[in-house]
DNA sequence: ATAGATAATGTAAATGAAACACTTATAGGA
DNA sequence: TCCTATAAGTGTTTCATTTACATTATCTAT
């Protein structure tokens, strides 16, 4: 019997565990960090690992996710997407399990310390990774290239950036991603040619003395620039 | 008690019926088709589906994916590659199913005939696919979509192509792919620029009188390509 | 008033993409 | 065998984009 006669037919059939993973990232307006946790139960009980859980019934990949994410960080209206699915056989040393790997960007500073805490977390910068459970590993590495080729065709960086930013803060943001320096003229007269920020009176003091202003994403001017199928290489 | 109370706690966690479901492209030299099939079992018998199938308790989702390939086409080694996985609670009318899809590239006239015929398959034009069950239309689209850009960033046109294939033929495949006319000599000047194409001694004269040489893929130059970091936008 | 530190700005050169038209090779029919 | 029809093959110019690069402006703190 191969796999095809016994396609769809319901009954009889594996059922597996299923689970979603969550690799969070932030930026601290120095450098794009990782939001890794300590493995509270056994197997492997201690090690670090990406935030994840079981798949319910009577919920999808999708709401798992977030919902993993607010009960974590305490975040919900953050960027979150699939990364790939995991299925070697071997993969968890407990049982098998399939697991889902998402990928989320959110802003550092909105986290609730509270939950993250509770839950054993620390923020490694990208070169200081530990070594993490199963293949959470490899998830990380994978999302950090998803993330690398993403940004430079959507305009994702704002995700990670508060309400508010100056184009000073942007551009270290878009370097930590991509680990490599870019030119600030060129910097600013391409993120400015999209015609999606908006520039405010108000400048941010705290890393200079003349202060850079703060613009703000313009979510209109966006949405007409996707509709046009847009480019946004950096 | 809330999702991550439970996270990595084997016992007691619900097991999910997981399938993988296959988007089988394949160009015959004229346009890309997509290979569909008359679903064999209830629920929704006899309307058009992707070919897919459950996963084994001892085999991986790639495994399986080329599995299923093998099985209903009788090609192997083709490209194979995930696109994402379905999992909303509802999508399938019978009992929760949690799908994985993968897209494949195959040579069209490589196929064996006896199994696809077996299967009850057709190939269909992207211009004529029927109503698929579940969210297999979706899973298309979305297949269709990936491989638009992906073809503009990698090579993979050569999957779709025999071993050997003139330059001609490969405009073609590139301007159905991407559903839009391209200029012969920029066309050919940017794929040659690549230099990973061996131009052979014989010609196809299927087409002209005059006739088209014959290419190869070179894969060791290609190798180093890739090395260096690739760009292959068309 | 000045010094120190980061923010802000423009232009020229080089590279890559797009537009465009004619010549060449061959088979088949006159 | 010569002519015709048909697709294959080839270069150059224009335009757009990207890269490289240096100076002035603004503000705070001393």
């Amino acid at each position: 019997m191969n796999l095809l006669d016994t396609a769809r037919v319901y009954t009889g059939q594996t059922k597996i565990l299923v689970a979603v993973d969550c690799i969070v990232f932030g930026f601290d307006g120095q450098q794009l960090k990782l939001l890794l946790f300590k493995r509270k139960v056994e197997p492997l009980k201690g090690q670090w690992s990406l935030i994840g859980a079981f798949i319910k019934e009577d919920m999808s990949l999708d709401d798992s996710a977030k919902q993993i994410l607010l009960e974590s960080t305490g975040l919900s209206n953050v960027f979150l997407e699939e990364l790939k699915t995991y299925g070697a056989v071997e993969r968890d040393p407990g049982e098998r399990v399939i697991s889902i790997a998402y990928y989320s960007l959110t802003r550092l500073n909105e986290l609730d310390l509270d939950s993250v805490e509770e839950y054993d977390a620390h923020w490694f910068g990208l070169d200081e990774i530990p070594e993490l459970i199963l293949d959470h590993g490899e998830m990380v590495q994978l999302a950090i290239k998803r993330l690398r080729e993403k940004v430079r065709r959507q305009p994702i960086g704002f995700n990670l950036l508060g309400e508010r930013f100056t184009l000073p803060q942007m551009q270290i943001l878009y370097e930590s991603i991509l680990q490599k320096e870019l030119d600030p003229r060129n910097f600013r007269k391409k993120m400015l040619s999209f015609d999606i920020l908006t520039k405010t009176r108000e400048k941010d003091k705290s890393a200079s003395k003349k202060g850079a202003f703060y613009y703000v994403f313009n979510k209109e001017k966006f949405d007409e620039f996707v509709a046009n199928g847009y480019n946004f290489e950096i």
